[in-house]
DNA sequence: CACTTGACCTGTCCGC
DNA sequence: TGCGGACAGGTCAAGT
């Protein structure tokens, strides 16, 4: 599921109502999922709340941190809170029998964090891919992942030289491939990938190689566009994606080639194609991005 | 080395 | 309806 903006929407919906709440009690339902000693954490408190591309974090007080990886179909969900509406419901969430009558926890549900203020975290996750884990805030720049990934996009510094320079380190790649290694740039996944192409209009089967600083520079202010627009709808909810209120996000009905095969661009009329490129589902307009 | 493919899992959807 | 295969927002590791 979450790329950049999905992380960043959860982020900030956390943000807002988790900072200083105390992790009372964690239930794991899925060993694998949850990678460390839980007891090191109970009782402690949450500082801060952070994202690194799809990574999202929290720091506690006690010098440890918590890092959670959503890789394909994992939510964090937040229920209860003593000023707001109680009980387990909430009103997005995985669409069908998955979700039955929208009660919390379900048949994903990996990890239950009781927090302080009556607060429950759900860390749900269908295909078991994503984890939680436990690491000293002191050696988080280390961990694996954390430690290769390139430049935040929405961040200061970057700019289209960078972006060039990182994506040079794979010329033989399609450029599209390339943009989704996550040293070229922090969180752009397999949508926003499809989506800057498009916006930038380079054909994504490209090499890297052969782009001129023009089409870098367009393909910068593609990638820029396509994850703001991201944050700005909410996220992606192609099937799993859900905030931490558990709502969807309505991104992917202002795309323009994302999961839209068949459907004529909405720029110029001529048919959306769908073709896999890195083992990927790769969208992109044949007229819009004939270069 | 640079790049590609399979593995990790569960579930849905589509064609026969 | 049932069954098999393809496919799904991501990373790793093993192949070529």
């Amino acid at each position: 599921m979450p790329e950049l903006p999905e992380v960043e929407i959860i982020r900030l919906g956390l943000q807002r109502k988790i900072i200083g709440l105390k992790i009372k009690k964690i239930e794991i339902l899925n060993q694998k999922t949850f990678q460390g000693d839980p007891k090191l954490i109970e009782g402690k408190t949450i500082k801060s709340v952070w994202r690194k591309a799809k990574v999202l974090g929290m720091d506690l007080d006690n010098n440890l941190s918590l890092m959670f990886h959503l890789k394909m179909s994992g939510q964090i969900i937040l229920i209860g809170g003593r000023q707001q509406n109680t009980g387990t419901r909430f009103i997005g969430g995985h669409p069908t029998k998955d979700m039955g009558s929208g009660e919390l926890p379900n048949r994903s549900t990996r990890v239950i964090f009781a927090l302080s203020n009556e607060l429950k975290l759900y860390f749900n996750d269908q295909r078991k891919f994503g984890w939680v884990r436990v690491v000293r805030s002191s050696e988080l720049v280390a961990q694996r992942f954390l430690s290769t990934l390139g430049p935040e996009p929405l961040e200061k510094g970057f700019n289209w030289e960078i972006l060039k320079t990182n994506l040079l380190k794979h010329k033989a790649m399609p450029v599209k491939v390339a943009l989704m290694d996550q040293s070229v740039v922090s969180g752009v996944g397999n949508i926003y990938a499809s989506e800057a192409l498009f916006l930038a209009k380079i054909d994504p089967k490209r090499k890297a190689s052969a782009l001129s600083d023009d089409e870098f520079k367009r393909l910068y202010s593609g990638v820029i566009e396509s994850l703001t627009k991201g944050i700005r709808h909410g996220g992606s909810s192609k099937t799993h994606f859900v905030n931490a209120e558990g709502e969807k996000g309505l991104f992917l009905n202002y795309a323009f080639v994302y999961n839209r095969a068949g459907k004529p661009c909405q720029v110029c009329k001529e048919k959306i194609k769908k073709i896999t490129l890195g083992g990927r589902g790769t969208f992109y307009c044949p007229d819009c991005q004939k270069n």
